[in-house]
DNA sequence: ATATCGATTATCT
DNA sequence: GATAATCGATATG
């Protein structure tokens, strides 16, 4: 049993929002109901919409930005260092550009798929940390691109991509620095389930919290 | 195990 | 023209 958030999960300041989708699911419907892909978002990162310079909002809309814009609960796509998509949903009441990357998905089902979209080959357990351990990572298991999914709503399962609850508490939640940024990059703005083997990058540093 | 580097393009200055 | 919310390959200890 699954049920999709509301958007008025959505409708807050984007660090309440990364803590609590911490444990919550990730969906990506399919046709054949067995291929549907599902897997438990265990790293993300908060971006605010004022006064935070690494954040796409914070110098005003653009016409890549603008879905930030809008209202929460939608997703927010863009292409990055010529190769990568990365997944975003919007925050904040429509007007303002608070936002969450999805850094890193524990797995769950439609892993064959998964493996698939990745063009890697599951060997062992620890070779399923190469499917959605890391933003592009992710963003190619789940095939999502710009075109297909930029401003989709996230809060309706008819848009075949969605964020659901199915009732997981995750126990322990990490503070750490945010990954790959220059701007602000002192800000303790990423949050992580502590010990969770899918979280990114090669040593999982983590403040606790 | 950690460090460095190249790929490749949309976006903004 | 420079930069970027990354990844995978290669080099080195």
């Amino acid at each position: 049993m699954i049920r999709p958030l509301l958007r008025e999960f959505f409708a807050r300041d984007p660090r309440k929002v990364s803590r609590e989708l911490l444990g919550k699911v990730l969906v990506r419907a399919s046709q054949d109901r067995d291929a549907t892909l599902t897997a438990r978002i265990v790293e993300v990162e908060a971006y605010l919409g004022e006064n935070d310079p690494a954040a796409h909002g914070s110098a005003g809309r653009t016409l890549r930005n603008e879905v930030l814009f809008g209202p929460p609960g939608h997703a927010y796509v863009y292409f990055i260092y010529g190769n990568h998509y990365c997944l975003n949903v919007s925050c904040e009441p429509e007007g303002q550009a608070g936002c969450v990357l999805f850094r890193a998905l524990e797995p769950l089902t439609g892993i064959e798929g998964m493996a698939q979209a990745r063009a890697v080959t599951i060997r062992t357990p620890r070779d399923l940390r190469q499917l959605t351990s890391g933003p592009g990572r992710l963003a190619e298991a789940f095939g999502i691109t710009r075109i297909r999914d930029n401003g989709c709503d996230m809060t309706s399962p008819s848009s075949g991509l969605w964020i659901g609850n199915d009732g997981y508490r995750s126990r322990r939640i990490c503070l750490s620095p945010r990954i790959g940024i220059t701007k602000a990059a002192e800000r303790k703005l990423r949050y992580l389930i502590a010990g969770n083997p899918f979280v990114s990058g090669p040593k999982r540093l983590a403040a606790q919290v």
